[in-house]
DNA sequence: TACGTGACGGTTGAT
DNA sequence: TAATCAACCGTCACG
């Protein structure tokens, strides 16, 4: 494999970011040919992406109807969700000398959350500094994007990955620049009907 | 030859 | 602010 700066050379002479998704268009590209029956080894070879890139792309659109990239990233869901927060600062406002390893208790015994949820002694204490050492809590603006560990579907990536009857793509991807426009299999399947020359 | 899969080295973002 | 961790990525090699 040659490596030139950020991008690499792959075995077909096709140019790649090491650690990073493919550009969409090529995704695009890959399922577009996969839908006009083109074998992943003919795919591979046109689109100078390697054999196992095509296979994992196809593989993943037939299980979840997406094309996109997963979250690359972050760290292991929160639990410390906005609900929790309130909980912990309702029990220290009611006993302010309650312990944090005795909140901790509380949040288990009152099914708040679950054991393997438990925020951490540390953790809790954090909570009790931001949320009590200030009239007003921080902003839990990205609290609220993603769902916490206890919650349903967390880490499912709804708001990335559209189901199997919403659009394919969303605008969101950072690949798309301008795009406006959303897609869907009846879409690449109508474009198939348009555009029979395949490069 | 075609394909699925695991190992690997890399990037990314939350904690 | 930097380090750590755990997610994901695409390539490669093997069967």
């Amino acid at each position: 494999m040659i490596s030139r700066g950020h991008s690499s050379i792959n075995q077909l002479g096709g140019i790649f970011a090491n650690g990073k998704p493919l550009p969409f268009h090529i995704r695009l590209r890959i399922l577009e040919l996969a839908l006009f029956g083109y074998r992943p080894c003919d795919i591979s070879r046109q689109l100078l992406v390697s054999h196992g890139c095509v296979s994992k792309i196809l593989a993943r659109f037939t299980e979840t109807g997406s094309i996109l990239p997963g979250a690359i990233g972050g760290s292991k869901p929160r639990v410390s969700t906005p609900l929790v927060i309130n909980k912990i600062r309702q029990y220290k406002e009611q006993n302010s000398s309650l312990f944090a390893w005795e909140i901790r208790e509380r949040l288990l015994y009152d099914g708040i959350c679950a054991r393997d949820c438990l925020p951490s002694v540390s953790s809790i204490n954090r909570i009790l500094r931001r949320t009590l050492g200030r009239s007003k809590p921080r902003n839990h603006f990205r609290h609220t994007l993603k769902p916490a560990a206890c919650e349903p579907d967390a880490r499912t990536r709804s708001d990335q990955e559209p189901s199997q009857t919403s659009p394919v793509w969303s605008t969101s991807d950072p690949h798309q620049g301008t795009r406006k426009a959303a897609f869907s299999i009846r879409d690449i399947l109508n474009l198939k009907e348009e555009n029979n020359e395949i490069k």
